[in-house]
DNA sequence: CTGAAAGCGCTTACAG
DNA sequence: CTGAAAGCGCTTACAG
């Protein structure tokens, strides 16, 4: 026996099939009874909607826009190549992803594009966005008009965005430091740690999470003020190269945002890559060479691709009213040392 | 512009829409000439197919067929578990997935489900596989009749599968070896290696990469003999145990396969949880106490849901003769400490 | 509050 | 080798 189709639902309930439609959308405007009759129906012939046709009988389109700050910072490349990428690979499904970018650490332009979404054309936005009173509001103000927003890598717990995509950022933090003293067994020494801002929420989660394990399990390791490179390889380079000659005794060095060409630079500068142990954040080419050459000792990542297929996802089930699966819908923290690599 | 249907390709060509699919899926029949002015014409108009209106159309159903080794096992009862629930999901999408749950190491059961499969009703199967004769007989038998096969977790590669979901396992034995190379620094002792059979190829390259690292990595690290525990708590509590009893220089222990509740067992009744190393696989619940209480030092995990989700793409890109994206299907080697937990 | 009819973008016998 | 027409399972004006 085929799977039931409105018309059998129609036929067994008694009533057309526009009526059938009304009750499977709650649309309203049926009569209790009439809904009762069709929700019977539903049951008995174990009917389940077929999505590909509804969709195709919509004529639905999905229409969503991703921000993502591209300046240097590699990471943020890849993630915007791979929504460009899935934008072609779901035309097929009827989603078009419209990537713009942003210049990084610009609140106010951030607000001002967010602000400017047409509500008519945009189904949904993705955006790495910042804590800022302005960012917030504009989010605020795309979720009050029904567009459903979803944060990407870095959250804003108090806006009313959906949906956060990415890792949890203080536990990454616990990760790296757990990482750190134990690849430091039995040595006694400062950690340097370097941000690309305190003003960027996952830094700053993630500085939290490593000082915390540090502290409480690891007192032989000491950590060195936070130094912020704004995820810019010259001055992550110039800051990280002072602080290392400054002090002799650094032998961990967390580095929590981008700019990790500077800090490669830095070390193998002073020949203290394979000295130092060394935690580095996001798979990108280079920081893959330095775990490869022993200059870096762990990266810490989070999937690019996966956080593009999930952002659009997401957006799409908010936008149906479909449930989200928090299984496939959690990023991991992915850990490569050099033999794990992809 | 709205994009362009089959109806515009038809009117460009001044062809019929049966001559327009007929060239679109490369069904023959049609004259060069007149495939040529198809091929203009979506050139043209940047035509794209539209998957939901032709699944709809072809009245496309999927009837994939998943054969899990489930006894006591608790990975594989999460693997079949997350094929269930995908089969669930998945239905308003017109795929099928009968889960069919095979007895553990036993070969000849397994290849008379694969022989018994019928064509006609079943278009994909993701098989966990063994390395054995007649398994592969009945795999390039399934291939021969034009039913795609997907090995998962286990690969046999000198068959006809026309893909692997799982992890690259020499990639994640040598992991197991780097970590407990840099967790034990500066000691010394021998290390226990315990599988379920090493007529497993998944242990087997598990093993092998485990070794590599060791031998060549970390010299004061000695493996024993390799224990075969078939998966089993209760033959891997009593062979472990009496290994660490024979020998009290053990400083750590890599579990490749499962039975690890007998494992735990066999550490906490000599107190020895906190003083071995451990490195096991897989995230089940007990393996992630042991984690949590420090008993194990870490795991290494593969994704059920990823790998069932991944079998059931891939089977289906298969029987459309659609690509595969290969970042979106590789199945990552999760390493998880105490600290990045899900 | 309810229904008949047309249409979404494809595919599929069937006829020529 | 090619085409006209019907149909897949939904939704949507429109009419009543």
């Amino acid at each position: 026996m085929a799977r039931a189709t409105v018309h059998d639902l129609a036929s067994a309930a008694g009533v057309s099939l526009a009526t059938i439609d009304r009750v499977l959308n709650h649309r309203g405007g049926v009569r209790p009874a009439t809904i009762e009759k069709v929700e019977q129906a539903m049951a008995k012939l174990n009917y389940r909607r077929d999505m590909a046709a509804a969709m195709l009988a919509k004529q639905q389109e999905y229409r969503f826009v991703f921000l993502v700050p591209v300046g240097v910072n590699t990471f943020m490349r890849n993630l915007a190549g791979e929504a460009i990428r899935l934008s072609e690979l779901s035309a097929a499904e009827r989603v078009s992803i419209r990537v713009i970018e942003i210049p990084p650490f610009d609140d106010d332009r951030l607000a001002e594009i967010l602000n400017g979404l047409d509500a008519g054309t945009t189904s949904g936005v993705a955006v790495v966005a910042t804590e800022n009173a302005q960012v917030r509001q504009a989010i605020d103000r795309l979720a009050g008009r029904g567009i459903p927003v979803v944060t990407l890598v870095s959250d804003v717990p108090s806006s009313r965005r959906a949906h956060f995509v990415g890792i949890d950022n203080s536990a990454a933090g616990r990760t790296a430091g757990s990482l750190m003293g134990r690849f430091l067994t039995g040595r006694k020494g400062r950690i340097a740690v370097l941000a690309g801002s305190m003003l960027l929420r996952d830094h700053v989660e993630r500085h939290f999470g490593f000082e915390r394990v540090l502290r409480t399990e690891y007192p032989d390791l000491v950590t060195l003020p936070v130094i912020e490179g704004r995820d810019n390889g010259a001055i992550a380079q110039d800051l990280l190269g002072k602080l290392l000659d400054q002090n002799d005794d650094i032998i961990g060095l967390y580095s929590i945002g981008g700019g990790n060409r500077g800090v490669i630079a830095a070390l193998k500068q002073r020949n203290a890559g394979t000295r130092i142990c060394v935690i580095a954040h996001e798979l990108t080419a280079h920081c893959r060479e330095a775990l490869v050459d022993g200059t870096f000792d762990a990266i810490l990542n989070q999937d690019p691709g996966h956080e593009a297929r999930s952002a659009m996802r997401v957006l799409r089930a908010l936008t149906d009213g479909q449930p989200i699966d928090p299984g496939q819908e959690r990023i991991r923290i992915d850990i490569y040392l050099r033999d794990n690599l992809p």
